[in-house]
DNA sequence: ATGTCC
C-alpha cells in the first residue's frame, strides 16, 4: 500500500481506482506495524470509494478490521449528496465508555475491592444474553427508552439530571423513532435494559495513576490518587438487531440506488432515502437505549459501592465525569474550506472530540475542551483525554476510542488456553470478576496494544491531548 | 459486538 507522511503522526494513501478522496491515517510507525496483516488499511480505501464522502476516509492510531468498514475509522458524507451505512457505525450501536470519579482515595480501599467487584458483578447482569437488571421494560416504557434516552433512566431514579449535561449529545439523539424497530429488536431490548454484555464490555474500579495536564484534570474532577469508575457498554440485543435488520433490508435499496460497492459489507444507501431514513430513525432510538442502558448501570454502581464502602452519596462524591459514543452517525456541522458544510459524520470505534468554546462542550468543561476517554486494558491503564482544534479542523472533531485489538478473538482464546488470566492479573494488582473464562482470555492484555501508545499517537498529530492516566484495580467482565 | 448458527 502506497502510504506517505503527510505530517508528524499522520499518513495517507493517495486516491487511486475508484477512490473518491484519499484515505487518511493518524498512528505512529509502530502502530502502522500493528495494523499490517490485517484489511484494516484496505478497509480505509474502499470507505473512500462511497458517495458524498468529504475530506478524507479517516483512520484512527488504535484502527483495526471490522465489519466492512474499519474499527478505529471516521468518514463524513455530505448531508445531501452522501450515504449511510450500517457497517460505518457497527453492530454494537452507540458501544461507549462512561468515566466517574469519586472523592475515595485509593488507599482508604484497603482489602474491599475484591467485595466491591463482586457487589458489582451481583448488581450489574453480564455476560452474553444477560437481562434482568430492572423489571422488563413495558411496551410504552421502552417507547420512552428510545425516544428520550438517558433521561427516561433519570425520570425513573437512576442518577442526576446533572448527569445529562455531561453527556454527549446529552443522552439522546434526535430523530430516533420507535416505529423504525422490528418487534424482534424491541423484544431483545425490553429485558436488558441496565446489563453489562460480553466481549469487550466491561465496568472498572481505578485509580488516578497521574496527571498530566492540571487544569483540565482539575476541571474533570479528577485528584491524583482517587478512585474513579469506567463503564463500556452498548446497545445490548436491541443495538445488534437494529443493525442486523438493516444490512438486509439495504442490499437491495443499494442495488437500486446504483452504490458501487468495493466490499458488499459496505452496503450504503443515500440519506434521503426510505431505507435511509428508517435505519437514521433505528439507529438514534438504539443509540437513546445505550445511553439509558450506561445511566441505569452508573446507578447501579453507585449504589453498590455505598453497600460494601459505606458513608453517604455526599462523602462518596460519584459524579459523572463524561459518557462519548464510540459507534455512531451524526449530523454535525464542520467549517471545509472556509465554509460550513452539513455533514453524516460516522465514528465506527472512534469518539468525538471536540474543542474548548466549543457550544456541545459542557460548561463546567468549555474552557479546556471535551473529555475524551480512551480504555486500554484490563492490566494496563486507560487515558483521559482532551478534544483539540485540530480535530475540528482534520477529523470532524475525532479521535481514538481505544487500545485497539492486536490479536484476533481466536488468536487470543488460543494463546490463553491453559492459563488463569485472572490470576495472572491479580498478581498485577487487579481484581478480575469475569462470567466466562473464554472472554477473559479474549479480552487478556496482551490481545490489546498498549492504550498509551495510541495516546502518544494522538498526541503526536495533537487530535487529543493526555490529561489523565487511570490504572486498573478491579474488573467486571461478561 | 451478538439469545456467538432461526
Amino acid at each position: 500500500m502506497d502510504l506517505e507522511k503527510v505530517g508528524p503522526g499522520v499518513w495517507q494513501v493517495p486516491p487511486t481506482g475508484g477512490m473518491r478522496v484519499p484515505a487518511r491515517i493518524y498512528a505512529s510507525e509502530k502502530l502502522l506495524a500493528a495494523i499490517r496483516g490485517d484489511q484494516s488499511l484496505v478497509q480505509a480505501c474502499n470507505v473512500a470509494h462511497l458517495p458524498g464522502i468529504v475530506g478524507a476516509s479517516l483512520a484512527m492510531p488504535d484502527m483495526h478490521e471490522g465489519y466492512g468498514f474499519p474499527i478505529g475509522g471516521v468518514a463524513a458524507f455530505d448531508a445531501e449528496e452522501g450515504i449511510v451505512s450500517p457497517g460505518g457505525v457497527g453492530y454494537d450501536i452507540n458501544c461507549g465508555v462512561r468515566l466517574m470519579r469519586t472523592d475515595l482515595l485509593a488507599a482508604e480501599l484497603g482489602d474491599s475491592m475484591a467485595k466491591l467487584v463482586h457487589q458489582i458483578q451481583r448488581d450489574v447482569p453480564a455476560g452474553v444474553g444477560s437481562q434482568g437488571a430492572i423489571a422488563t421494560l413495558s411496551e410504552r416504557d421502552l417507547d420512552e427508552v428510545l425516544r428520550d434516552g438517558a433521561a427516561w433512566a433519570v425520570r425513573h431514579g437512576y442518577g442526576e439530571p446533572e448527569d445529562l449535561e455531561h453527556t454527549e449529545a446529552t443522552g439522546c439523539l434526535p430523530g430516533a423513532d420507535p416505529r423504525a424497530l422490528s418487534r424482534r429488536a424491541r423484544e431483545r431490548g425490553a429485558p436488558q435494559l441496565g446489563t453489562l454484555g460480553s466481549g469487550n464490555h466491561f465496568a472498572e474500579v481505578q485509580v488516578v495513576d497521574e496527571v498530566f495536564d492540571e487544569r483540565a484534570a482539575a476541571a474533570f474532577g479528577l485528584v491524583p490518587g482517587s478512585v474513579t469508575v469506567l463503564l463500556h457498554s452498548g446497545s445490548r440485543g436491541l443495538g445488534y438487531q437494529v443493525c442486523d435488520d438493516a444490512l438486509a433490508a439495504m442490499h437491495e435499496g443499494a442495488r437500486r440506488h446504483r452504490i458501487a460497492l468495493p466490499d458488499p459489507q459496505l452496503v450504503a444507501v443515500p440519506i434521503s432515502s426510505p431505507e435511509g431514513k428508517r435505519y437514521l430513525a433505528a439507529m438514534r432510538a438504539a443509540a437513546n437505549f445505550a445511553w439509558a442502558n450506561r445511566q441505569v448501570m452508573m446507578a447501579l454502581i453507585e449504589r453498590a459501592m455505598l453497600r460494601v464502602l459505606g458513608g453517604s452519596r455526599k462523602t462518596l462524591g460519584f459524579r459523572l465525569v463524561y459518557d462519548v459514543a464510540h459507534n455512531i452517525a451524526k449530523l454535525e456541522e464542520h467549517e471545509r474550506g472556509g465554509k460550513r458544510q452539513r455533514v453524516l459524520v460516522h465514528r465506527k470505534g472512534a469518539t468525538r472530540a471536540f474543542p474548548a468554546g466549543h457550544p456541545e462542550v459542557p460548561v463546567a468543561y468549555r474552557k479546556v475542551g471535551q473529555p475524551v476517554l480512551v480504555p486500554g486494558d484490563m492490566g494496563r491503564a486507560s487515558f483521559v483525554c482532551v478534544g483539540t482544534d485540530k480535530a475540528m479542523a482534520e477529523t470532524f472533531g475525532s479521535a481514538a476510542h481505544g487500545a485497539g485489538r492486536m490479536m484476533s478473538r481466536h488468536a487470543a482464546r488460543r494463546a490463553g488456553a491453559g492459563r488463569n488470566i485472572a490470576r495472572e492479573l491479580e498478581q498485577r494488582g487487579v481484581v478480575v470478576a469475569a462470567r466466562s473464562p473464554k472472554t477473559l482470555a479474549e479480552e487478556m492484555p496482551e490481545a490489546y496494544k498498549d492504550a498509551a501508545e495510541v495516546v502518544e499517537a494522538l498526541h503526536e498529530s495533537g487530535i487529543a491531548l493526555p490529561v489523565a492516566r487511570l490504572r486498573p484495580l478491579g474488573v467486571v467482565k461478561g
